[in-house]
DNA sequence: CTGCCACTTCAAGCCGACTTGAGGTCAAGC
DNA sequence: GCTTGACCTCAAGTCGGCTTGAAGTGGCAG
């Protein structure tokens, strides 16, 4: 079997060997052994890296991410959390939708005040909705 | 005219009173006057306060929402810029998605081994192109 | 006039996610 | 057998984004 060294593991990822030990630490990926000091890791941890790179584009802590595909890299979490993580994810694309299309329309609106526009306002509308989210996130803001 | 304390912005949006002041520290926001000691704050504030949520959701850092929308709540950016910010949130969405299918996925999928399966192949993809991506942001992960 | 209490500043602290640096190990090639 | 270079550990540092705490101020209700 061809593990492979922390080296090429980061050079086909894209992470820095640092932060392959920090996730090793953190119990994100692992390494099945040792070749004299040398951590090896199998292929599949690539894949998992890949999953790692998504949830963090996505915005979901390191702690998150584990909490999704457990260290083997499928995730062991009971099918409820997962549909749980999934439908706050639908909420995360509709606002991030809405910002971008804020964004187009001011780019482009020549109306002299936003607040006026209607485009202006469904993008009020959708961060109205956030606002009553944000109260249930708001201990994580604590 | 009715201006607002920090206490009452807080309230109505969500902020600790500790995030707002740093915020003005910060050119995000800013306040027109003070009475007393106490910060004034514009109605408008409010405004500005969603779409800095927002692009907090999106995942920007407050230095790239304070470029989107300058300190007056509406973008002075050059059109381009915007449209620009536009289409990295397209791409964004689409990983989100993507990474949201997989969940949805893996919690029903009952293949013994994911690796197989179509789905998550398609899964890969999308992360195939974001590693092509992932050169470019290097910078800032350095 | 006196509290009170919501505000103020400023410095320091904290957390997540790494990076950096010093000093050490060890398998492989010459 | 020796060197080399990629790895190792561990502690400390960094950066963003706040929070906390101490000490002070000042408008307003009683």
């Amino acid at each position: 079997m061809k593990f492979l060294d922390i080296g090429e593991v980061s050079a086909q990822s894209g992470f820095r060997p640092s932060a392959l030990r920090y996730y090793e630490e953190a119990g994100l990926i692992s390494s099945v052994s040792r070749h004299g000091l040398r951590r090896q890791f199998p292929p599949e941890v690539l894949l998992q890296l890949k999953l790692i790179a998504m949830g963090k584009l996505a915005g979901f802590s390191l702690e998150e991410i584990a909490g999704m595909f457990g260290r083997n890299g499928t995730p062991d979490l009971p099918r409820a959390g997962l549909h749980q993580k999934a439908n706050e994810m639908d909420r995360q694309i509709r606002e991030l939708t809405a910002l971008r299309d804020t964004l187009r329309h001011v780019a482009e609106c020549p109306a002299p005040s936003h607040i006026e526009c209607p485009t202006f306002k469904r993008l009020l509308e959708v961060a109205g909705q956030r606002s009553a989210v944000r109260k249930n996130i708001t201990g994580k803001q604590r």
